[in-house]
DNA sequence: ACATCAATTAGACGGTTATCGAAACGTTGA
DNA sequence: TCAACGTTTCGATAACCGTCTAATTGATGT
């Protein structure tokens, strides 16, 4: 089975998509998410679920479901190694939304 | 009665408010009010609610709630001329959000 | 005073979502 | 092979939110 990356190429110059425009929004939108953002954007190094949940008090489920919402916009990168997923933000695709953004 | 204008003063230098990040991004987070937000920022002058109406289908009910959230986000200001409400975006209140956002 | 118009409020409805526990899946080391 | 572990999926529940219609408020012009 392919692993399909969630398609978020590169923020082509033309902006990004409305439809991640949104997705990107709502993702932004809960307060869990933005924290989890933030920790993952703090670390210079990679960080795995196993790190998030020692800051973040909720299940193991919860935290796969924003994760997931979280790739879905396109803001992180979900590398797996083995059973671990690793976390990286996606600062290209960050700084595309505010550039859309500071346009308004 | 004071008319009390939404506390959202001008942005500080060490940043908005954990809670009016939250607000703002809630705000931005619905594709109607980030359609109504463009729409407002679009134009030089101000914009009424009959202006957007024209632009937006939805009902008189649904735009003053959504303009209840502008509001109180502090993205928009409303100034009331008689019967007429006209917004106005608050940019400075924007920019300050995504300031806040590039450092994550 | 009255009718009209712009906007808000109240109340209801349907869809979405954050959350959990339990079960399933995939990896790793014994 | 098997048990333990990290992560995901499933199903359920409760809260939230966008939307509407109807009723209300407030301003304007006659």
């Amino acid at each position: 089975m392919p692993r399909r990356p969630a398609k978020s190429p590169v923020p082509s110059s033309d902006g990004l998509p409305e439809e991640q425009i949104h997705l990107i929004a709502k993702a932004l939108a809960d307060p869990r998410r933005f924290e989890i953002l933030k920790q993952i954007g703090g670390k210079s190094c990679a960080v795995s679920c196993t790190d998030l949940r020692e800051c973040q008090p909720i299940s193991a489920a919860t935290l796969s479901h924003h994760l997931k919402e979280l790739e879905e916009a396109g803001l992180i990168t979900i590398v797996r190694s083995g059973k671990f997923a690793n976390l990286i933000l996606r600062r290209e695709i960050l700084q595309a939304y505010l550039d859309q953004l500071a346009k308004i």
